[in-house]
DNA sequence: GCAAGTTCTGGAAACGTTTCCAGTAACGTT
DNA sequence: AACGTTACTGGAAACGTTTCCAGAACTTGC
């Protein structure tokens, strides 16, 4: 391999002119510049990044931390953010994460070890003490997560996220206005302090602000996100012990298509027996039979605002922020007005 | 930040001594390795990656390549990958590509540049010379695609992947053997040395063998393996052209979904009047309506081929291997044989 | 009691950069 | 002609490790 000590014997100059070529540093003659990047070219030298990121003690590496989930909306998101770090120069390290590890502490030993420049939280939940918080020293951004159970100060995070609870209550509202009135959820927990209990949450407030009163035997906990057999059984169960619901709605795209699937092997027509309406808005939900009426999060721009937030904050040392992008209605055929 | 000096210091030993004992050589009493040890505990001691790297000329990270694709199918591919390799103590880059670069230049000058210990290609076209592939000078592994259009030597390279040729035949069989004749194939490009070009051949290769002459009017290039828009809109406009087929061959999951979508908006019920077999077996497509029948490829257990055969190779310096998984059957409601 | 191990430890070089500091040469200004 | 600038360059320290080599202290075998 050769190095910038070989370059610079190769050009009859010192290493540091060679470093200075490098790192388009204004202070080199075009003669030199010239001779420098041609023994660049012939040498075939390709800098040692462990050598500068030693010396400058930072490195060029934003680390991706991804706990649990497996989910196509997270997949796209993280294709984009991807896309956009490497586009940008840096690069994306990715480290998986089980549920039962803590995202702060194993990021902050993963910024120091490795020098990381940045780091993006995917799928964790937000309930972090500012203490917690602190031990994080670069740069980070929570994807798809806020604050919203805490009381942390806007200064002390970035986060990307819809409003959840929002959401949700905006799709039930929507069930709601074509005559619904027993709706059942299909989530995958009421109270781990994630996304999940705010779109409960959500639920709930729909039901109240129409003076629906909350049933709980309407309540299917799955206790997963990703996994479509245990949503599909959990489905059944709900169809087996409560059968008067006449809508159900699915806090994701994914437990809405398995929902259908169970509702259909169990007799009920989708939508004329029973309406779903879900959060996400994929793709692939535009092509089930029938197609999903969903909320869509951007999740284009969701993805850029994460890369470009990080980015931000890592060149420019800006301000911490926090996005909440909104959710539009898509209209599939998955919804009917209650007759009668 | 602390580092290796104040270990020693604190401890009244050399830096060579605290280094032995983060790396855990034998030559070291236990009486020191104990003081050693407590002392990296009080001063909350981080060793410096980069530091170790530039010394030993090497790192712990393994590099993913992705090219292109979009496909829910690689998502859990990476997803295993990830998992495995993050677990047994390396580290995972994800490097972003687009289609028009060129994957090994890329790879060799990363793998030279971040002094990376293997690099994991997803989603290429296998049609390298011997020259090409010998730039890489780090282990690596193509992942879901192999040798099968040019000559290379098999001690050269390591592949995990299924027999696309074989398995779309089988695929293709199936149909015929239901009594289907018109048989239309779905599919990215027919001629691009990628996994579609095989399917593609393994659907003549069963026409031929069943004596059923191929009719390319019944060839439907989508030009994507994941814009479900554009599979919709080609298989529209396979039906506005040429209506006598009774069944499809879809060469992936996604697309066989969009297919569906577009039949039946055009009035063609699955699998009633038309018959829809796939490649993939994704989770999701058990629960789609139909349930699609579908080749399996067995994602858990090609993801960990990915991972053991680059870390065998790192560690133990093995030697290259092609893996060749199996597809299974996985049978629902998409098909049904031909009546009359 | 002495040579030959054995076991542990310390010193120092090396890895390939960046960057600070000092220095030279050329040039324009007074 | 002396001087201050400007434009460029070289030397050397520093970053935090690993590892080679040599040496000290202790054991063992005769």
């Amino acid at each position: 391999m050769t190095n910038i000590k070989d370059i610079a014997r190769h050009c009859g100059v010192a290493i540091s002119t060679v470093s200075r070529v490098l790192n388009d540093h204004p202070d080199v003659s075009d003669e030199t510049r010239e001779k420098v990047l041609r023994a660049v070219d012939e040498l075939n030298y390709i800098p040692n990044t462990s050598a500068r990121n030693l010396v400058r003690s930072s490195s060029d590496t934003i680390a991706l931390l991804v706990k649990g989930v497996n989910n196509p909306f997270f997949s796209k998101l993280i294709k984009v953010i991807v896309r956009e770090i490497t586009l940008r120069g840096y690069t994306l390290e990715l480290h998986h994460m089980d549920t039962s590890e803590d995202e702060l502490l194993v990021g902050a030993q993963l910024a120091n070890e490795r020098k990381l420049i940045g780091i993006l939280f995917l799928g964790g939940r937000f309930n972090y003490s500012p203490k917690e918080l602190a031990l994080i020293n670069v740069p980070s951004v929570f994807c798809t997560y806020t604050n919203t159970f805490g009381t942390l100060d806007a200064a002390a995070y970035s986060s990307v996220a819809i409003d959840d609870r929002q959401t949700a209550r905006f799709a039930v509202d929507t069930l709601v206005s074509l005559g619904h009135r027993r709706i059942a959820i299909l989530t995958d927990n009421t109270d781990d302090k994630s996304i999940s209990e705010l779109r409960f949450q959500g639920y709930k407030d729909a039901l109240a602000s129409h003076g629906i009163p909350f049933d709980p035997s309407l309540v299917a906990c799955a206790g997963t996100f990703s996994d479509m057999g245990a949503i599909y059984r959990t489905t059944g169960e709900l169809i087996e012990r409560e059968c008067s619901f006449t809508a159900v709605f699915a806090i994701a795209d994914l437990m809405a298509i398995a929902a259908i699937k169970s509702l259909t092997d169990h007799g009920r027509r989708v939508p004329e027996d029973c309406s779903v309406v879900a959060i996400d808005g994929l793709e692939l939900s535009e092509y089930t039979l029938p197609m999903l009426t969903t909320l869509v999060q951007p999740v284009e721009e969701m993805g850029l605002a994460c890369a470009k937030t990080i980015i931000e904050r890592i060149e420019k040392r800006g301000e911490n922020r926090q996005f909440t992008f909104d959710t539009t209605l898509r209209s599939g055929g998955s919804v009917l007005p209650l007759e009668g």
